[in-house]
DNA sequence: TACGCGTGGTT
DNA sequence: TAACCAAGCGT
């Protein structure tokens, strides 16, 4: 017994009635033009989709007004220095996509002449677009039809239709139903009003159902429960972990090294550390023998999988002297063009306050 | 397929 | 405060 079956007249009267919302209360932001006012650079919907992965509104918009001033468009990304854009990333968090967006635009650069393609099809192939992307391009920047589905989406669905299944195991039934409402024309319009909707009115905790253009139709508006939805399977506890970091500085320079290719802040600048990762503890084993002072204070970060607290271990280097293995020694001065991940900031601002050195 | 991957805001 | 969450993707 399926608690509403939505009739193809109602399900038309779903997209006529959010888009007519939209067309009143469309948030303005950077990247986005209004109803009405025809579609946005391919290139800013791009960049903003990427660093909008994960990410909330507030924090990309900074990144994007730098990265479109300092790379405004396709080829001057694609003619980056890596090191730089990493840098430009710095803070945003989730550093693969930094990595594949510089890929992306390479090839937008050597195969499609530096214009991306339109086709939801193509644009699935590019690095770091998936198949949420894929279709929010295809429909925001070039007014194809596509259904879009992100998390926003899908809790505005799964209240809708009260698709109680749990995520993700209700993914592709939440797909079908969006497929269902999504029009043939204005699908980026809708999307986008799908995820104002979600973000403002149909919001996690405390739905405003009552100023909700789509309330008519809502499944789980009628039942009175729309906080019950999406239903998610619980999630397992994160660990904690606990390691070192080593500063070790000479002559109003620290050493600094880049991390692997894969794996946890991949390919980002780093203090060197004593092997800590989202698995196992550090063993508290420094990458030189040398004079080591322990600082009082510790640094505790979070990450999506495990917390972690820092111990610190500061020594002054001999002047002329190479750093332990591969890195560089960057001046103290401009550390915070480093473009150190937040968690290596956090230390540095550590050490540097501690004064002692 | 399920897991690894950042960070900051909210409750 | 600890937990939850955000315009997901790659492997």
């Amino acid at each position: 017994m399926p608690a509403v079956q939505q009739t193809d007249q109602n399900s038309g009267d779903i997209a006529e009635r959010l888009l007519a919302h939209y067309d009143v209360h469309a948030r303005t932001l950077p990247w986005r033009k209004l109803p009405g006012q025809g579609f946005a650079d391919p290139y800013h919907v791009w960049l903003s989709e990427i660093m909008l992965q994960q990410t909330t509104v507030a924090a990309v918009g900074a990144y994007f007004r730098t990265f479109t001033q300092t790379w405004p468009n396709f080829a001057a990304l694609a003619a980056a220095d890596d090191a730089d854009v990493m840098a430009a990333w710095a803070g945003l968090g989730y550093y693969a996509r930094a990595r594949n967006l510089l890929k992306c635009a390479r090839v937008v650069v050597s195969e499609y002449q530096g214009q991306l393609p339109s086709y939801e099809a193509d644009l699935l192939k590019l690095p770091g677009i998936g198949p949420y992307t894929a279709a929010a391009i295809a429909a925001i920047a070039f007014g194809r039809r596509a259904v879009v589905v992100d998390a926003n989406v899908e809790r505005v669905v799964s209240r809708l239709f009260a698709i109680s299944t749990p995520l993700p195991q209700a993914k592709p039934d939440i797909r079908e139903a969006t497929d269902s409402i999504t029009p043939e024309l204005r699908a980026g319009d809708f999307a986008q009003a799908m995820m104002d909707l979600g973000a403002g009115i149909c919001s996690v905790r405390s739905p405003s159902c009552l100023i909700c253009p789509i309330q008519f139709a809502c499944a789980a508006f009628r039942a009175g429960n729309p906080e019950i939805y999406p239903a998610k399977l619980p999630k397992s506890a994160k660990p904690h972990r606990s390691g070192h970091v080593y500063w070790i500085e000479r002559d109003a320079h620290v050493w600094l090294q880049r991390r692997d290719d894969r794996g946890l802040l991949a390919g980002m600048r780093a203090l060197p550390d004593d092997g800590w990762t989202a698995r196992i503890d550090g063993d508290a084993i420094a990458p030189a023998a040398a004079n080591w002072q322990k600082l009082p204070t510790q640094v505790a970060h979070i990450f999506t999988h495990f917390s972690l607290t820092l111990n610190i271990a500061v020594t002054s280097w001999p002047a002329d002297a190479d750093g332990p293995g591969e890195g560089e020694w960057w001046p103290l001065k401009s550390l915070d063009k480093a473009g150190l991940p937040t968690l290596f900031r956090k230390v540095t601002e550590a050490v540097l306050n501690a004064g002692e050195r």
